[in-house]
DNA sequence: TTGTAGGCGTTATCAA
DNA sequence: TTGATAACGCCTACAA
């Protein structure tokens, strides 16, 4: 049963039913379509064959290759595998293999599309930001257009069907929390800006210290990359202040280590001298000493809900006009690196 | 360029080149069988239509997918989703796509060799050790046998192709590094052994202390399941010791980690009042506090490897008979959690 | 050097 | 309800 010397085809198991290979195929995709009797004979004679279909001559006669892709920036973050895990398993239970593309972002238009032409995937999940913005609405819109899901960072502004988080919400949460905790002198490490635009967590993080009518100092805000480095150099900056934030919001969690790993070199204790707060919760933010507080990135979610919602639009469950955004809370997780200033 | 209204076909070059779909043919795959002239101009007629050649027909016509499978058993995992990083980029440098499978532990044979009699993947990259060895023999070997690549962490008996590290050997090293730094009571979180073998990292640990002439002291041996919560149990176990290891190595990154967690917060600091080395050296390590003295396991190296053997086999490049083994070598990476004792 | 023709394994259309 | 037949788009003898 494991294998046999040729993979047999639709005509071996119609012969072996004594039935044409229209009724097999009938079976397989129609059975109602087929009496009970024959059908029952055809499944016999497709197990005692070890019958499994041809996948590229269904492709090539459906113009479907029940097959998604995932294109990622960067697989080996733990952030994107993350969501990877859960498309994967997803894809799965639907019935769709999967197809993976990591770091195509140089030449991103050929490449991709590539895929659709060539009839190798039905449909896309982009969770790489850097795509050009007029090339995304064109592969999304354009005339022989690809389905598409896109989760990124900040939301695009093309037509297309999205899964995301609001950032800029969730960083007013981060914010009030240390706002709450009693501190007045909060600083922020910047994560980095998109098409010129300011990073949405930065905007949150100013709208509420505008909201609790904190002062709002330039030499507390550190600039940043998503890097942990970005995380020490903020360290670095802070270590030279004259006056000091007892709080610090920054931008990911990456960079929050790389922060409070510098300030204990210097001799700083967090949360003893220093509150911190993250944001993605990734895996290691549990396990670092002090535990980080940090709002929680919904990855798993954001992959199962954007497989659901491309395999919806592929089989036309979806409403096709209006391109749906699916939008998901981070939540605030408190652990060790924040304490109460009251 | 970017789309167009339906895909082109190969007939559709022709037209435009007015040649016959056989001559485009030949130009994209054996162009030195076509006159110079004929050449130039079915390029062109490529590029104006914007053809690409469909997968799909392709791999009925010519049973082959150009694409690799690779079966892990957790892409949530650090561990593996490097691997995967390195085998996505090395696959798409040959040419070849990549389709993933996740968890399919549950019933491995039906699942695995689908994709192959369903010819929708070449060969297969196995980093699941769950499988049962006589299955993955047959499937290796049998008789419509799958082009195969395994790297599990214990060398597979099955007659397969691998990329391996020698686990026995490396950790060895780890226990010499321990011993080097004047220890001389030494404990060891054991991982767990597979198919009733005990585990190669305890059989490298014990090897070495024999060597020194260090007593194995069995209360100093604490039983482990790779994840970080028997790193914690361990411990428990530890802190209950009337006389306790001044060292201890454990099988893997995650226990140590929990280890020295679950130690610190009962007092206990590392390196100060206990040494401890780990495995595998995931992302964590080098940013654990203290920094994690591990044996590098080459992760990215595996996954390029793999991929090139298995391409090579599949081309043809690879002597059929004997399966090529590669073992790899783990390097000590010597940071923090490790003191001398004298 | 180039073209013609047949078939890879499926599914959909049309009859029976 | 079932069967014959014609594509789907490509590659490769075989002919010219």
């Amino acid at each position: 049963m494991v294998t046999s010397k040729k993979a047999p085809t639709i005509q071996d198991v119609a012969r072996h039913a004594k039935v044409s290979a229209a009724t097999v195929s009938r079976v397989l995709s129609n059975p109602e379509r087929v009496s009970e009797a024959t059908r029952e004979r055809v499944h016999k004679a497709v197990s005692d064959t070890g019958y499994t279909i041809n996948q590229a001559a269904r492709s090539l006669r459906m113009r479907a290759a029940k097959t998604i892709l995932i294109a990622l920036p960067d697989i080996g973050n733990p952030f994107y595998s993350t969501v990877l895990d859960a498309v994967v398993d997803e894809a799965a239970v639907r019935g769709y293999s999967l197809l993976v593309a990591n770091r195509f972002a140089g030449d991103p238009s050929r490449l991709l599309s590539d895929y659709f032409l060539s009839s190798r995937a039905d449909g896309l999940i982009l969770l790489d930001g850097g795509v050009d913005t007029t090339l995304l609405q064109a592969l999304a819109t354009g005339d022989g257009h690809v389905p598409m899901v896109v989760s990124f960072d900040e939301a695009p502004k093309a037509d297309v069907a999205a899964v995301l988080i609001d950032n800029l919400e969730a960083a007013e949460r981060a914010t009030e929390h240390l706002v709450a905790l009693g501190h007045t002198k909060i600083g922020h490490i910047i994560g980095p800006s998109r098409n010129a635009a300011p990073n949405p967590r930065f905007v949150g993080f100013k709208n509420v210290m505008a909201r609790a009518k904190l002062e709002l100092r330039p030499e507390w805000l550190f600039p940043g990359t998503y890097a942990m480095d970005s995380g020490l150099a903020a360290a670095e900056a802070f270590l030279a202040l004259p006056e000091r934030p007892t709080a610090v919001f920054s931008a990911n969690d990456e960079m929050a280590i790389g922060f409070v790993a510098a300030l204990r070199n210097a001799g700083l204790e967090c949360p003893r001298d220093i509150s911190v707060i993250g944001f993605d919760d990734i895996a290691i933010a549990r396990h670092f000493w002090p535990p980080l507080t940090t709002m929680h990135h919904p990855r798993e979610q954001i992959g199962r809900l954007a497989t659901e919602s491309l395999i919806d639009i592929l089989e036309g469950a979806a409403t096709p006009g209006a391109p749906r955004r699916i939008t998901l809370r981070a939540d605030l997780v408190v652990r060790g690196s924040t304490r109460s200033l009251r």
